[in-house]
DNA sequence: ACAAATAATTACTAGTCAGTAGATTTATTC
DNA sequence: GAATAAATCTACTGACTAGTAATTATTTGT
């Protein structure tokens, strides 16, 4: 039989996993009916379980929201902070960024919509929260663009503007692309990549 | 004394005019709560009137919002088609269709924000209707990439991505775009027009 | 096996808000 | 200036839903 201790390990990932669970229906709902037009029962019924269920692992309503929001943002930033950690030229850097979190933004189409829609509905201070992060995504990305523009490697008279442009491409890629549709991820991603690299100027 | 006839025309005019300020009213009121969190107490209130006046002038709630899309997408489309409707050079006529969208994107930021924010909330069938404009913004950019690209005055692979990518941009202008911030309207409007030319490849 | 603790449910409330019926005020016509 | 029509308002309802209190079921420790 397994000790206390590993029961006790094995409690807190079940706790864990339900609350990513809730998450990840949670985002599929608010993805595909909005926020608001979108009640704590019908995500219990998607999950098999009731309201109140929600209601131990979440606060309320809005926590369950800027979880959603906050993962999204995270996780591209984890992929650009990757790229970041990395010895590559500003060029093959910025590659590198676009493309892993243009990958993320397919990958996490329903999270990255809800996160970009509904901040609206965010209460103050997760809404902060949250700005910050995306703060520091464009900031990522501006500093590599700096580098490059320094270096010689890119043309581009505002790198701060040039940030926002490729933050802009990516945010944009569930308007247009559909899974399973004729471009397949990776052409996607590729031509993300090469859309940001014509933005910064990238000299060939 | 006025004639009848004139009497009459007055009242339409009066009609318009009150619809117009619904819209107007109701496009500040949803940019900023939201259009779910928005009730139509508050719109009657900002207008110094009664809920029940709205509806003598809009069917219900989703009317309202669906109009406000409409001369969002509608307004976007028709600086793009006076910019058509020129004998300019591929490359002046699709500087002049982004610049002519991008000032209608400032000036209308809320009716812009409100129309892509909300399309969750739109019926069935005003959706449909507000996606046909889209997919003619789309077309309307397409087909001068197309043309420029054709007279080598372009370097595109997908003269549809390019119009989708210089669609993100112009769509992404209010969340960075504050005015009366540091960056007048004219500065704005060149920028988008300079990143448009990088991502057809405009040759110099 | 049984007591304690944990997990989840049923059944409810309090508040909100889109939409409406009927009254009232304002404008128009003769 | 009385009669009619148009415009707007007051006062209400019915549906919905976030959040909760009290109860039942399940797991855990001894």
């Amino acid at each position: 039989m397994a000790s206390t201790a590993n029961k006790r390990q094995l409690k807190v990932e079940v706790v864990a996993y339900k609350r990513q669970r809730i998450l990840e229906e949670g985002s599929r709902l608010f993805f595909s009916r909005g926020y608001e037009s979108s009640t704590l029962d019908m995500l219990a019924d998607r999950l098999h379980v009731t309201k109140p269920f929600l209601y131990s692992y979440y606060r309320n309503k809005g926590e369950i929201l800027s979880a959603i929001c906050e993962t999204g943002i995270r996780e591209t930033l984890e992929a650009m902070e990757a790229a970041r950690d990395t010895s590559a030229s500003p060029r093959d850097m910025l590659a590198m960024m676009v493309a892993g979190s243009a990958r993320v933004v397919i990958e996490r189409q329903e999270y990255i919509v809800v996160y970009q829609r509904e901040t609206k509905n965010l209460a103050r201070e997760d809404a902060r929260r949250i700005l910050n992060l995306r703060r520091d995504f464009d900031h990522l990305i501006a500093n590599v663009v700096e580098d490059g523009e320094h270096r010689g490697q890119f043309k581009v008279a505002d790198p701060g503007l040039a940030a926002v442009w490729i933050g802009a491409l990516l945010t944009w890629i569930p308007n247009w692309y559909v899974p399973g549709g004729s471009r397949s991820a990776d052409e996607v991603v590729d031509h993300v990549v090469d859309a940001s690299m014509r933005l910064v100027g990238a000299i060939d």
